[in-house]
DNA sequence: AGAACATCCTGCTAGC
DNA sequence: TGCTAGCAGGATGTTC
C-alpha cells in the first residue's frame, strides 16, 4: 500500500496529534509487529512517558524522535496502516480487524492495522541511516543521483525501486513516473540519453508533487485510508498503474501489463520510449 | 553486477 | 453460487 505519498500523509496527520505530548501506554498484541525486539514491553518501557519532539519521514519510514533521544521507527510495508481517534470518541467494540498495536496519548488513541503482518515498528538509539535520496528531497540533488547511475545496465523501473538511490518510491509511482517521462520502464539506464535522463528526473517531481497534493492513491475502496479514514484520490490521476486495456490518458492507446524488475508494470506502448 | 526467485502473511478477484 | 489459483502497493536473502 504505502510509498511516500502516502506515508507523508500518515505523518503530516501524525505530527500535529503528537508533538509535545508524552506517550501513556503502548500495548502489542501481535508478536510479528514488534518482531525485533524481544517482547514489546521493550518498547512500552522505553517510550510510556517520554514525550515526542519529532515526527519525521525518510523514503517510506517514519520516525518519531523523543526528547529522551530514543526513534520510533514504523514501516507499513505492504498492509500497514495507522488510524487515530479521539479518546471520547474512541470504542475499542468498533476496532478494525487486525489491530496489532495500540498506543495512546492524554487526548489521542492510534491504531497501528496490518492484515498481513509485514510492517513493523522498532526502537533505536540513533536516526537510522538512509543510503537513497528522499523523493521529496531537492531535484538538483536527486539529479546527482541518477546521473551516477547513468552507466548502469539495470533497468529504469529498478533503480526507481531501489531505495538505494531514490527512497520512498514504490511500484505504483514508479510506473507513473515512466509514463509521465514517456520512457518504458525495462529500458537500461545506461541506454538513456541525456536528455531522457533529464525527462526522468522532472516527470519525478511532477508525480511527486500530484501524489502528496492528492494524499496518495486508493486503488480500490478497502485499499489506502489516512489516519482518519479518509482515501487519497491519487488513482484518479494514475496515467497506466492498474490501467491495463484502458486507453491512455495521452494518445488513447491500450495500457498494456507486463513484469519488469519482478513487478507487475504498466505502460502505453504507444507514448513510451 | 544484476536478474530471478522464494519468503514473510492475509485478502481480494478472475476464472472456472 | 462456490471454489481455488494467483496476485497484491515491500524488503531481504539466496541462487544462478
Amino acid at each position: 500500500m504505502p510509498e511516500f505519498a502516502e506515508v507523508e500523509t500518515f505523518r503530516r496527520q501524525l505530527e500535529p496529534l503528537l508533538i509535545n505530548q508524552k506517550i501513556t501506554s503502548f500495548e502489542s498484541f501481535h508478536p510479528r509487529t514488534t518482531r525485533r525486539h524481544l517482547s514489546p514491553n521493550e518498547i512500552r518501557d522505553a517510550i510510556v512517558g517520554s514525550r515526542v519532539g519529532e515526527v519525521k519521514r525518510h523514503g517510506k519510514y517514519i520516525d518519531i524522535v523523543f526528547d529522551s533521544g530514543i526513534h520510533l521507527n514504523i514501516h507499513l510495508r505492504m498492509s500497514g496502516r495507522i488510524l487515530s481517534y479521539e479518546k471520547d470518541s474512541y470504542d475499542p467494540r468498533n476496532n478494525p480487524p487486525h489491530a496489532h498495536v495500540i498506543f495512546t496519548t492524554d487526548k489521542y488513541i492510534f491504531l497501528f492495522v496490518d492484515p498481513r503482518t509485514f510492517g513493523e515498528m522498532w526502537l533505536t538509539s540513533e536516526a537510522l541511516v538512509h543510503e537513497g535520496i528522499d523523493v521529496l528531497a531537492p531535484t538538483a540533488q536527486r539529479k546527482k543521483v541518477l546521473d551516477a547511475m547513468s552507466k548502469s545496465s539495470r533497468s529504469i523501473k529498478a533503480i526507481l525501486l531501489d531505495q538505494k538511490y531514490t527512497s520512498g518510491i514504490g511500484n505504483i509511482y514508479a510506473d507513473e513516473i515512466c509514463a509521465e517521462a514517456q520512457l518504458l520502464p525495462s529500458r537500461p539506464m545506461n541506454s538513456l540519453t541525456a536528455t531522457e535522463l533529464d525527462r526522468l528526473n522532472k516527470a519525478i517531481d511532477v508525480v511527486r508533487t500530484e501524489a502528496i497534493e492528492a494524499r496518495g492513491s486508493s486503488l480500490k475502496d478497502k485499499s489506502f485510508r489516512d489516519m482518519h479514514g479518509e482515501l487519497g484520490h491519487h488513482q484518479m490521476k494514475h496515467r497506466v498503474h492498474a490501467r491495463a486495456g484502458k486507453p491512455c490518458p495521452n494518445c488513447g492507446a491500450q495500457i498494456l501489463k507486463t513484469r519488469v524488475a519482478g513487478r507487475g508494470t504498466y505502460f502505453c506502448p504507444h507514448c513510451q520510449h
